[in-house]
DNA sequence: TCTGGGGTCCTAGGACCC
DNA sequence: TCTGGGGTCCTAGGACCC
């Protein structure tokens, strides 16, 4: 075996991180809501206990949560944002060939760590996470990154393994893919497994079996490099360094139900804003942008409308000043009156490096100027907050604004005001 | 009444070119 | 009946991830 990867992942995290500040809630049913309270995505072990499932709307389960008092959440992502910045510290300490591959989960590249003591260095980041950051966690090691994955899955749920499973005898790892459905594979989700079904693949180790020819053809060579992982033949590397986005989304669905155009335009403008945010942030412009504008998908009373404009640039930009108007155009051009509508946002695609956009010859030279005004307003935000600078088609009514009646304070930002005012 | 918000990659097929 | 043979670029759609 050449190589090694350890998969760290925050056991149901953003439960974990309402938790690691309330210890009155250890042991208790707690779940937490996607924007506007819509539905569950994520449980305690007591929720899941419960029958409370992942991605339920929380209408459907409320009457459940409050008979069992299970502790609700509204989803709070800045919190969440600096308790897996807090982990992905200590994990450092571990490896310097770190990727951070979501907001709960990080690989670890172990190449030369062959020699060493896989089980208690494993069982070392296992025990020093929690301890130090009040998140508890489950590590998987094995040759591939997708190996990695199964072991850490098998971690999590055999009370033997106790959070730490370090798969390389290879009778250990078939008798994992044995006990592996093949759907919980990473890279196979619902439709490939319905469809693998069909021929009689139900495991991870049965889709081992499968000849290559079979399996590109049915799942692409995006299917057959997972296969071939789980054989143990390594066909992901780790990405240390984040690739800059090649589209930025921003959208939310509204608090409640819009008609009017004006509100309309105060949400668009201020996800257009929060996206050409994110764009300045990677150091990027965007060629082209795309709005789009949909009525709810669950009201089957009402008419439906679902409509985007997509609008190329003169040139590349990261502006507001260029990005909010062309939003608000492409808006206009296919809002219709006369249905409830639930859901906007913009799409910024043609994305280049921002050092790399040349003017065009015909336009005016407000790009300097731009770029200053838009480093002014980066630097106010980031310090007195979003709002402390915008728009007025953004408006202050906010009638668009999600409902989230169940935020916890924020705890780590509390930290860093009180740090800050000492 | 109430159903999230981001992203990625691959493939097939059409338009167009020589 | 036969109906060239490549290329490239773009887009839509389908699959996946957290």
């Amino acid at each position: 075996m050449t190589s090694l990867f350890a998969l760290v992942d925050c056991n149901n995290f953003y439960a974990s991180c309402e938790r690691a500040f309330n210890p009155t809630l250890n042991g208790k049913p707690i779940v937490v809501l996607s924007n506007n309270d819509g539905c569950v995505i994520a449980r305690s072990g007591e929720a899941k206990a419960l029958g409370i499932k992942m991605g339920a709307p929380y209408f459907e389960v409320r009457d459940l949560a409050e008979k069992e008092g299970v502790h609700v959440f509204s989803s709070n992502y800045e919190f969440y944002g600096d308790m897996s910045r807090r982990v992905a510290l200590i994990l450092q300490e571990y490896t310097p060939n770190l990727e951070i591959y979501s907001i709960d989960e990080s690989f670890l590249d172990l190449g030369n760590f062959l020699h060493v003591d896989l089980e208690g260095y494993a069982r070392g980041i296992w025990e020093r996470v929690p301890r130090t950051t009040g998140i508890p966690v489950a590590v998987g090691v094995s040759s591939t990154k997708t190996l990695a994955k199964v072991a850490n899955r098998l971690a999590k749920k055999s009370a033997k393994a106790n959070g730490v499973l370090v798969l390389t005898d290879p009778a250990h790892i078939e008798a994992a893919l044995k006990r592996t459905e093949v759907g919980d594979v990473w890279g196979v989700g619902r439709r490939y497994a319905k469809k693998l079904a069909q021929y009689g693949i139900y495991t991870a180790h049965d889709l081992t079996l499968k000849p290559d020819s079979f399996i590109k053809k049915h799942m692409t060579i995006v299917g057959l490099r997972t296969a071939r992982e789980l054989r143990g033949e390594p066909c992901i590397d780790l990405e240390m360094a984040p690739q800059p986005k090649q589209n930025i989304c921003t959208s939310r669905s509204f608090g409640e139900t819009l008609t009017e155009l004006k509100d309309i335009e105060e949400a668009l403008a201020a996800h257009t804003v929060r996206c050409a945010t994110k764009l300045r942030k990677q150091q990027s412009c965007c060629s082209a942008l795309t709005v789009f504008l949909e009525t709810s998908r669950f009201a089957l009373s009402y008419q439906m409308y679902f409509n985007n404009r997509t609008v190329q640039l003169e040139s590349p930009t990261a502006s507001e000043l260029v990005l909010v108007p062309q939003a608000l155009e492409a808006l206009r051009a296919i809002f219709r009156q006369g249905f409830r509508y639930k859901k906007t946002g913009i799409i910024v695609s043609g994305i280049v490096p921002a050092n790399q956009v040349q003017q065009s010859l015909f336009e005016p030279d407000h790009r300097q100027r731009d770029q200053e005004l838009m480093q002014a307003l980066d630097s106010l935000r980031s310090r007195y907050g979003h709002r402390s600078v915008f728009y007025g088609v953004q408006g202050t009514g906010g009638k668009w604004q999600m409902q989230n009646s169940h935020l916890s304070p924020c705890y780590t930002t509390r930290l860093e005001d009180l740090i800050r005012a000492k």
